[in-house]
DNA sequence: CGAGCTTTTGAGCCGAATCAATTATCGTGG
DNA sequence: CCACGATAATTGATTCGGCTCAAAAGCTCG
């Protein structure tokens, strides 16, 4: 179980010197500001750490919104599931993430959260969310932040599912996700997706036979290597002039 | 110059009953549970009018963000411009929208947001919506919503482009832009468009002829009727048929 | 080891982009 | 006020990218 490929996020390995070892959400507070009484304060009011198993949903569209999570530990996979047809996915939430806020609005989710593989969540009231931002200013900064930050992928999203062709949306995704990997504090030439070509169809606005199609030529390229879920960057700056983004300075 | 069919939304047509008629802000402000003291010290810490005319920026993205802008009058475009390529529209405010939430993230604004029309503005500095947001739960639970909502917006409108085809896509645009104008208190089987075929082509992910053919094809099924930039909804539930979303229950 | 899923690969078709030309509208200056 | 150029919108013909349908091969897990 522990050996699955998935698990790699929670590689012990010192190499990818992980930033969330303990636990993201401790991580997200300690570096904002607080002292310790508050650091204290915020661990205990807001911080119930919850295991979901794969398949999992963490919420579903309309439940009643009460809580804010954050991923600990797995991945995620939001969306909305259209009256009709199935599920279409709007977005992968990676340790270091947050979830939920699209429930402020209408005290309702607005769509589902399915756990990609055996996850960990820290789950915290809304309420309590919304009351230590207004008692404590960095954390009213940094979920302000959060927020925000969201909206900013959403758009690029956007832009990226209004301008690109479906290889350069390939290209622009596996970029967008192994630099949020890195983010976290991994290598990242590497990697192993935990998500399906399925849903990356889905999240990208094409079909699976499309997406796959976009490996193989972005594989015959020699821009990436990929066998199943496991993918491997060869030629980055290749990758970022078709996903028509800048390089990214490192 | 009043009397251009933009003007429209600044209808002194009682009929309409426009809610915003004496600027969108004090309303926003006006029922959300504040006595007069505190609803005139957020009128005097946080609005400062501004006219802004037809063409012009309200901010440019990367510009260092300190403000947050909520539409009085008239209505705005915003989006973001590629190195290469030219503007990519990711959304359109009405009066009653707020935008600059997205440089909250990184303290720069990420977007641009220019005025389709001759418009008017409440700018507020985002430093004193915090401080009030601290203080006034109601002032911090009307932003948080503002923010949510626009999230919960930003993945209706992935989904769309993720799922509907062109003809598709501009039914579910004008019916979502109706509704919007229902909201803001106005009839709604006629209006007309701010933006011209080429933003909403733009928006929706498509070519302005195609746009262009949606509407010729809507036309000649009686779903709508339009001249240039006035548009009348004929058929609102083959519309809603049509865009995939389950009809609003008036 | 076999059932069911995911992924890959192929052939043909359809929808939207592209290229091109015409018409309509707006803004401007004569 | 009208004529003009510029921009926006429409319409047609053609091309090409991604979808559809179909089938096979690879994994995963009981």
């Amino acid at each position: 179980m522990n050996s699955t490929p998935h698990s790699s996020y929670e590689s012990s390995d010192p190499a990818f010197s992980p930033p969330f070892k303990r636990g993201v959400s401790a991580d997200i507070f300690g570096s904002i500001g607080l002292n310790a009484g508050e650091l204290d304060r915020v661990q205990k009011l807001i911080f119930v750490p919850r295991s979901i198993k794969k398949g999992q949903l963490l919420f579903q569209a309309g439940q009643k919104f009460s809580e804010i999570f954050a991923v600990r530990s797995g991945s995620f996979r939001s969306g909305v599931v259209p009256h009709d047809g199935d599920l279409n996915v709007t977005g992968f939430q990676l340790p270091g993430d947050m979830v939920g806020f699209d429930g402020i609005a209408t005290m309702r989710y607005a769509c589902e959260v399915q756990a990609l593989e055996d996850s960990e969540v820290s789950a915290m009231t809304f309420e309590h969310v919304a009351t230590l931002s207004r008692e404590l200013r960095p954390v009213q900064r940094l979920f302000l932040q959060m927020m925000s930050a969201q909206l900013v992928r959403d758009s690029e999203v956007l832009v990226m599912l209004g301008s690109l062709k479906a290889e350069e949306r390939v290209a622009a995704f596996l970029l967008k996700l192994f630099e949020r990997m890195e983010t976290r504090g991994f290598s990242a030439t590497e990697l192993v997706l935990p998500m399906s070509r399925h849903d990356i169809a889905s999240y990208l606005g094409l079909k699976t036979e499309t997406v796959s199609r976009a490996f193989a030529d972005l594989i015959a390229r020699r821009l990436i290597e990929a066998h199943q879920r496991s993918v491997t960057v060869l030629n980055r700056s290749a990758l970022c002039a078709m996903a028509k983004v800048a390089l990214p300075q490192d």
